[in-house]
This record gives C-alpha cells, structure tokens and sequence, in this order.
RNA sequence: GGAGGAGUGGCAGAGCGGUUGAAUGCACUGGUCUUGAAAACCAGCAUAGGCGAGAGUCUAUCGGGGGUUCGAAUCCCUCCUCCUCCGCCA
C-alpha cells in the first residue's frame, strides 16, 4: 500500500493515477484516508499528553516512597488511577482507528507511471514489441497440445483428475523429462545472470502472505490449509520476497536478485471454458520467478533489464513473443508498470501470457517494510520488482504445438541437453 | 505428541517491580594521533509514531498478544520459536 504521507503530498497525483485505472470515486477514497489519519493523529496526541503525565506521576510516586511519605504517595496514585478509563477508551479508539485507516490505504492502488497507456481492457493494452509479422503457419491439420500430450503420452489429465481434481494435470514420462528440462535451464540461466537461488517452503503463513498483498485482497486465491492456518502459495514470489520482510538494508546490499522454481497453487474459482482448456490455466502448476529489490533510483533500469532478461529466454526457445504495456484498467493494483510477454500458439491460434514483469515501486515494500538506510543516514522503502521467467504449462503447449512435424515434434536446440531428447516422436 | 529449559539492541551478555530504551564487551560510524595502517584515546550508534520551523521533546516497543500494579524487561495467563530428553517418522 501507499504511504499515508505520500498520499497526503501527492494528492492530486494520486487521484489522477486512480483515474487512469477506472477507479470510480477516487476523490473519496483518498479523503477518506487522510481523514482517518488526521484522527489517528489527534487521538494519539490526546493519548501521549495523558500517558506523559501518568508517567511522570508515578515515577514521582516511586521517589516518594523511598522517602517513606505513604501518604503523599496515595494522593497521586489515585490521581494516575483516575485518568485509566478514559487511557482505555483512547487506547480501543486508536486500535479501531488504526484498522480503518489499514483499511482505507487498501482500497487505495499504486499510481501508475506516466507510460502507462490510457484504456479499461487487455484490448487497450499496447503491444510495444511485436513479432506478430513472422507468425507460424501450420496449416490445418496442426493439433492444440492437449491433443499432442495424448499422442505422445506426455500428460494426462484424467489421471489428474482421478487422483486430484480438474486442474492438476499429471506430466508423465517424456513429458515430465521436458518440464524437468525445462526448469533446469531457467534456473540455470537466472543463475548466470546473477539471481541467487533459492528452494523456499511452499507453504506461507498468514504474515508473509499479507505482506506481498495475497491477503486480505486476493484471499479467495489461495488454498487454505486451514488446521494450521497455512496458505499455499500462488507464486514463488510470495515466499522469496519475504525474505526481505522486515529488513533494514545497506545501501552496498542493492540489488538483492533472488529467483527460485515453486509449484504454484490457484484455485482460478470461477473459470470455464475454451480459455482453461488443456495447459492454457491450472490450478497447479510450475514457474521460475525472478525477484529483485533495489535502489528506488534504479527501479525502472532493471524494470528493462528484467524485461530483457525475458526476451533473451523466448529468443533461446525460438518462441514467437510479444511484449505489451499493461493499460491502466488491466494493471494490477499493486503495479505502477506492468509488461506482459505473450507467446503464439499456432495451434490454437492465440497470444498466450507466459510472464508478467511488474514494478512495484515503493507500493510492496511499505506493506513489506523492505528498507534501507541511505548516504543521508535515514531509512527509506526499497523498491521490489518480480516476474515470471518463465512459468512453463504455456511454454510447454506452445513449444509442442509450434514445433510439431510429420516426424514428431522437435526439441529447440538450446534445451536439447536439459530434455535429453532432440525430438518428441 | 510427552517432559524439562530458554527467548533482552547487529552480535555476545547483565538486569528479575521504581529516573533502565536498557550496564558492559565486540562490531560499526566520525574524530585525535600516524607518511599510511594498526593500536590507543574521544565521540556517536535501535525502530515506529505524535508535537515542533528547528534544536528538541513526548509516546510505544526487551519473541507475539492479553492481564496485575500508581509503576513491568522484571509478576501472572496465553500463543510462537529455539535447545535437551523421550516417542513417532521420509
């Protein structure tokens, strides 16, 4: 969430970021904020003045009492024990307050950054790198993947629904040896390019998923184990950001490149359809996230970077892809500048989202409380940024359906000694 | 899961009801000294919030939450975590 300061000295800024996102009644949202907070502050001050005062009673009641004047002493006690109902009521006026005003900051999205384009839906969404002009042709006889993992016995998703539910495809045999491929290389190529690594618990308790925002907004999201109150997570990012949670950070420390491979776990309520066919959405399934927490100087500079990163993978694949600027409507609330990559699938003739790289700015970190002191000696938030690089179901349907031939389906070179397979056939 | 012990500042470690936000040591930062460094010496060194132009000042925080008391790091309850022993187990 945003800083209540900020809120208050960038107001008309604020405002204007919720217009960009469609936000419908930002002037009210925002006074609401300030509001509350100039009522935490005054009850604060009302609260400190009597605590103050108590305070200074009865330490003066202590020095008394060495002195042996009881009854001095008594004279003053009563005179703390007085003031104790109306602490109380401050002190359950400030809690409640406190809540609100949590409350109010979470209706409150991060201000989109002045490239985001104006628009409500993914239609408005402005593709700024595009291969669209080399799209493969496959003719009509090309099969979707989910028709190409029954032939060639690479994934089932009975078997998934047998053991499981719909959703949970089970990868069998050359099909698992190319997702298991697959993360190696990812996790290989992160790692040259200098993410530390990490295989983090892949279930969260209720602290780590409020602070990268899972909770209270997207509650519904997750599986809940329930009995000991522990969420699975949704994404990596969620346990690897939370390293940082809490954290005073040196300025030598930037930047913290952190990737690590999780199975993710959604629940998707609500989706049907052609758009969940086959791999095209689960409810579990695998990714390699990259995390990086840095100067808030450098946050856009490794927006690209990261961005770069991305395209090299897709480019190593041999994937058709496409890079496109999230519009304020389909940003996400706690994204100041988002880019998806889409990748074609011949097959089924459509762009599918495979990463999605975001820069949160200030927005994560506050909730996160990621700090750092700077040459001035003061602390300041961090500013985190994640993406997927990459999360492999697509990946893995539209490697199947580009590559397909008469002859099988060809493995590209670059993942050839990860899959131990040159082709699928 | 059962029995016992313990959680204090970046680390180590005192304090166990009264001016203790917390001794002392180490680490760290600045200074003196030095050609430079080390050593020695001097000074500084938690986080969040309120009030204030600022100097500053007040409040909260000694694993988390709650309670007793005029007053809690110190007493009580509860939860969490770690250690030791037993049980179970990939």
């Amino acid at each position: 969430m945003l800083q209540v300061n900020f809120i208050r000295d960038n107001k008309e800024q604020v405002i204007a970021g919720m217009q960009t996102r469609n936000y419908k009644g930002a002037q009210l949202a925002v006074d609401k904020v300030l509001m509350l907070d100039d009522q935490r502050k005054s009850t604060q001050t009302e609260l400190d003045t009597i605590l103050a005062a108590n305070n200074k009673i009865s330490k003066e009641i202590g020095g008394l009492y060495k002195q042996g004047k009881r009854d001095e002493a008594e004279g003053l006690k009563a005179q703390v024990e007085s003031q104790k109902g109306r602490v109380k009521e401050l002190e359950e006026e400030m809690r409640q307050v406190k809540v609100k005003l949590r409350d109010a900051l979470l209706e409150i999205p991060n201000v989109p950054h002045p490239n985001v384009p104006p628009g409500n839906t993914d239609e408005d969404n402005e593709v700024f790198q595009d291969w669209s002009k080399d799209l493969p042709e496959m003719g009509a006889d090309a099969q979707p993947h989910w028709e190409l993992g029954k032939k060639y016995n690479l994934f089932d998703f009975e078997l998934g629904v047998k053991i499981t539910g719909a959703g949970f495809p089970l990868f069998r045999g050359r099909g698992a040896r190319l997702q298991r491929g697959l993360i190696n290389f990812f996790l290989d190529a992160a790692h040259k390019a200098g993410y530390e690594e990490f295989m983090p618990p892949l279930l969260v308790n209720e602290d780590s998923a409020r602070a990268t925002g899972q909770l209270p907004d997207k509650e519904g999201q997750m599986y809940h184990a329930t009995k000991d109150n522990l969420y699975l997570i949704p994404t990596a990012e969620v346990p690897v950001t939370n390293i940082c949670r809490d954290v005073i950070l040196n300025e030598k420390d930037f930047p913290i490149k952190m990737t690590g491979h999780t199975p993710c776990f959604r629940r998707e309520a609500g989706s049907y359809g052609k758009e969940v066919k086959g791999l095209n959405r689960v409810h579990q399934f695998e990714k390699v996230e990259i995390v990086q927490v840095v100067h808030p100087e450098k946050s856009y500079e490794v927006l690209q970077e990261m961005v770069k990163y991305v395209e090299g993978l897709l480019q190593q694949l041999k994937l058709p892809y496409r890079i496109l600027t999230l519009c304020g409507g389909d940003l996400g609330f706690t994204s100041a500048l988002t880019y998806d990559f889409e990748v074609y699938s011949a097959a089924q003739k459509r762009w599918l989202e495979v990463s999605s790289i975001s820069n949160f700015e200030t927005y994560q970190s506050n909730r996160l409380k990621v700090r750092f002191k700077g040459s001035d000696k003061k602390t300041h938030l961090a500013h985190t940024l994640n993406g997927s690089a990459l999360a492999l179901p697509r990946i893995i349907a539209a490697l199947l359906e580009n590559n397909q031939t008469a002859e099988g389906i060809k493995i590209p070179k670059a993942i050839q000694s990860y899959v131990g397979m040159e082709i699928i056939s």
